[in-house]
DNA sequence: AAGTCATGCAACCGCATCTGG
DNA sequence: TCCAGATGCGGTTGCATGACT
């Protein structure tokens, strides 16, 4: 316990910091297959170029399916609070009571909100004290009875539809669809994705089943079956695949406009007709991937210009992706 | 318009703990 | 029981972005 260790990995051979979708679409493609049993060979064996631990944690965050994102509600964060309270640090242990939130979500939270409102809070009940005023605790303008949360063994349920909540100190941010350095999460999370449906629905915009259940879009999109069906993804023997879709990490605006419009209208369809619409969206995406792939035709000077900023691309476009046809077997 | 500060969050680092030979 | 490797966890950092001056 607590020897000496060898490095978890050869740190000069490993590639840092933000995921690609692609990368994300080969771990979430390889774990689905094969699971993930071994976090350290998984990344050789899914040619990655990531730690294991790397690969892990951005599964364990981001990318398994029953994650969830997007804001929390006041109750969230009130049981949070009281759990901290009662366990302290202990992140993964809170994180256990709400179920799809990771504790590093649960951290960050915590050091960037309520750590704050709890000063504030102490403060004020401080100021009170000394002033010999009763506390009213106006440190909380999101006023939430404690009482709304429940906690029924699964994990902290909310008493009111957490959709209209709001985080009292947490300010939406018009850059939430942009905040980050890589391509990957744009698409990923949904509460980052610029779409209407965010912050109207704690549950990802494209949860297409409308069961109510937590999906990772992204999940879902690599769903193999789906995807075996839709386009054929080789695992780590075909590297010319896997090079093709590594440039598809940066894309052009234009183009993320017109996938951006495929999604729209794959929302407006309600998914009503959902089976029609899958063939036809198939197809369509099918299309789109053979143009951005080369496999027919070029585009010429768009292609010219593989360097440019990778954020820039993926904030238009990555919105989009989830729309992609693997999701339309889900 | 440009520079600086504040904020939020994904991801990394390293130690602790678990597990199996 | 010992040991080494694997995994889990919490602290921290780096960076993109908006707000402010």
């Amino acid at each position: 316990m607590g020897r000496g260790r060898a490095p978890c990995c050869d740190k000069n051979q490993v590639k840092k910091g933000p995921w690609s979708p692609a990368e994300d679409l080969r771990l979430i493609t390889f774990i689905q297959k094969h699971g993930h049993g071994n976090w350290r060979s998984l990344p050789k064996q899914a040619g990655l170029l990531r730690c294991g631990k790397s690969c892990r944690l951005r599964w364990i965050n981001y990318l398994r399916p029953d994650v969830k994102r997007g804001n929390f509600a006041p109750q969230e964060e009130e049981a949070i609070l009281k759990l901290h309270e009662s366990l302290g640090n202990k992140w993964s242990k809170i994180a256990s009571h709400f179920p799809g939130r990771t504790d590093n979500e649960i951290k960050n939270v915590w050091n960037t909100h309520l750590k704050k409102r709890l000063i504030k809070k102490d403060a004020n009940r401080r100021s009170n004290i000394e002033t010999k005023e009763p506390s009213t605790n106006p440190s909380s303008p999101c006023p939430t009875s404690s009482d709304s949360c429940v906690e029924n063994g699964n994990g902290y349920q909310l008493g009111q539809d957490s959709t209209k909540c709001c985080s009292s100190e947490r300010k939406e941010s018009p850059s939430s669809s942009s905040s980050i350095s890589s391509c990957a999460p744009k698409f990923l999370n949904s509460q980052q994705v610029d779409v209407p449906m965010q912050r109207e629905d704690m549950s990802p915009p494209f949860n297409f089943g409308g069961d109510g259940e937590v999906h990772n879009t992204i999940y879902e999109a690599a769903d193999l079956e789906v995807l075996d069906e839709v386009i054929d993804i080789p695992m780590e023997s075909d590297t010319e695949f896997w090079s093709m879709l590594d440039g598809l990490d940066c894309l052009q605006s234009s183009e993320a406009h017109a996938i951006e419009d495929h999604f729209e209208a794959s929302q407006s369809s309600s998914f009503r007709d959902e089976t029609l619409d899958r063939e036809a969206d198939c197809t369509k995406w099918m299309k789109y991937l053979e143009d951005e792939l080369g496999l027919e035709g070029t585009n010429g000077e768009e292609q010219d210009n593989p360097q440019k900023d990778a954020a820039d691309l993926g904030m238009d476009y990555f919105p989009s992706w989830p729309s992609s046809p693997f999701l339309f077997g889900v």
